[in-house]
DNA sequence: TTTTAGCACTCTCGATACGAGAGTGCTAAA
DNA sequence: TTTAGCACTCTCGTATCGAGAGTGCTAAAA
């Protein structure tokens, strides 16, 4: 069943009206505020359409009409048509990364913070990481006792660190010996090629090795780096998280480390926009999420390193503007990837 | 004004019993439950008292009552005495922190798990750093183009990673040259020593010693680390903030950086108990905290690396288990600190 | 002098009732 | 096919009321 032009103005109008206002949309409203030449009587037939078409629907009788998850996700799909950011409001975000210091840690805050500011809702940006990791440079530095403090380079820049009790002390120089003997033959290797070279080097050295492989193999998780957060207070602002324990339901998927890596490893294409993902009340699957929508990107180089970021905000989300962000800033994140790719 | 022992106890019981409750306590139902062998009038009367003194009252006339700050603070430095954690919950948290891995993200990502679960409250740690950071060891790794990776390892074990881009290419050998120039002529010495240094090395070298400064100065800066929090979502559950906005004040202090450093550098000993210091209800100072307690103690080797970990709760807070959670976890942070310390 | 029993008083909270207001769905006319 | 008219339904805010809880006071008891 497709919808007919009228019907398809309509269900847009009430779904910005409602975005914006989060009040149920009355027939008589939408001909006065938009200015339409047809008469409440009109509207209200095509609304009757909507609703039995399961786009729209009542709180009560004689409440005005909502959007169901349903009729957001024809909107998004649909209705919403390809908004980009304002010219000026780029200028001022690149800007804010170009005066930012050069660190992953500082690039990835500020995308936390503009998400988050930009959409008013809760924003998740975690580190990139390589697909798969190649060994770059390791740095063994001896430290009180049979304490060793290893600094992992990766390909891609990600930096690792990482004690090594040994099991008796070591010279600094035996020490550095050990790192340039692995640095010199090791170059480029990824973790399973890492791992069945081991048996090649002497004790001290498959020690290293061993924790060197183990954290590789965590760098390509998902989640093995650092989740960087921002705006979570934003989404109590919200009028549908008045009841705390509906924010709390919310707020605690973006809490959960266990909860995130499910929702970043099931990447869903539900409903997909220009390689960003609009997950709308959950799609079902995630329970704890039917309140919410939830806007998600790839940035990076595939390849060589990839990151997730993402939105978090009530089904009653300003979509254009959001997922316009996201974008963008998926965008710039993915540039600063590919320049600082150590090759 | 000093209140006789039977105050004392009623005042005691009466906060006990709130904190548990979070109902108002009244006159019967304290001598019912607690086998007092005195008549509820007697309790009203003492309660009366109490109330005058300023450690009592009531929302309404014909409520029981509930403490004030003030009395919340009395309990804490007269009434609480010394509570510890139980020995077994002891073992399974230092059992925790045995099983983790060895590096200081995964400790400080256990604490702040252990204190938002042990307190049932909002945790937040920031990373170990040094009070006046001291240089160790530098290391360059040329990347694409002009863009150099720099890795940075201070005294005290912190390590940070920076990308420098220089004016032209250099060649990976000209890199470990210079870096290795650096190693040898700056070991130990402060930001302060370093800066005064920079006119005797290249260009190459300068440019990296100005961002070495520039990053240590950081190191040695309050929140110059990454900041570990966890659960935030715990407060929602507390009655006092099942209005969304109360919490959303709450955690906004917890989100937002400028008021953490704000909290972090004025560290009030209002209520100092055992080093660790106890904020109720943001004793005066801070607006948006009068509805939170925080209870906060550094940790660290003095001289070495501190930092700083605590727990935001409600005022009405179990002060004893959640003081005693603190005050285990950053002694064993601290054994941590200083078992880590590269010399 | 201290404690206690008795009692009037106050205030909250839940239940109930009620009217205003909003918006619909239907019918019949344009 | 659109629209005017109208009855109908449902929510929400306000007001009222009584039960219940807990106090403060007074006067008697220990």
């Amino acid at each position: 069943m497709s919808l007919t032009e009228r019907q398809k103005l309509i269900l847009a109008l009430v779904i910005r009206d409602h975005i914006e206002s989060a009040q149920p949309v009355g027939s008589r409203h939408l001909v006065e505020h938009y200015g339409l030449d047809i008469s409440p009587a009109t509207v209200r037939n095509e609304m009757y359409a909507l609703t039995e078409a399961g786009y729209l629907r009542q709180l009560h009788t004689s409440a005005g009409r909502i959007p169901t998850e349903d009729g957001y996700r024809y909107f998004v799909r649909q209705l919403m048509g390809h908004t980009d950011l304002p010219v000026n409001t780029k200028r001022m975000i690149t800007h804010q990364f170009y005066q930012a210091r050069h660190d992953v840690d500082q690039w990835m805050r500020l995308a936390a913070s503009v998400l988050a500011h930009q959409s008013q809702a809760a924003s998740l940006v975690t580190a990139p990481h390589p697909e798969s990791a190649h060994f770059k440079h390791l740095e063994l530095i001896g430290t009180v006792g049979r304490q060793v403090l290893m600094v992992l380079v990766l390909a891609g820049g990600d930096v690792r660190q990482q004690m090594l009790a040994l099991a008796e002390p070591v010279s600094q120089d035996h020490l550095s010996a050990a790192a340039n003997n692995i640095n010199e033959r090791c170059q480029d290797l990824n973790a399973r090629a890492l791992a069945s070279m081991i048996p090649q080097f002497n004790a001290l050295e498959q020690d290293v090795l061993k924790l060197t492989v183990e954290e590789m193999e965590r760098s390509s998780a998902i989640l093995g780096g650092e989740v960087y957060r921002d705006g979570l207070t934003n989404v109590l602002a919200e009028p549908e998280f008045a009841e705390v324990n509906s924010a709390r339901r919310a707020l605690r998927v973006f809490e959960e480390r266990s909860f995130l890596e499910d929702l970043l490893a099931r990447t869903v294409l539900t409903t997909n926009v220009g390689g960003v993902q609009v997950l709308i009340g959950g799609e079902g699957t995630w329970e704890e999420l039917r309140e919410c929508s939830i806007i998600l990107a790839r940035y990076g180089a595939p390849g060589l390193a990839t990151g997730t970021l993402g939105v978090l905000g009530p089904i009653r989300m300003a979509y254009g503007r959001t997922i316009s962000t996201v974008r963008f800033v998926a965008g710039l994140l993915s540039d600063l990837v590919v320049e600082m790719h150590v090759e």
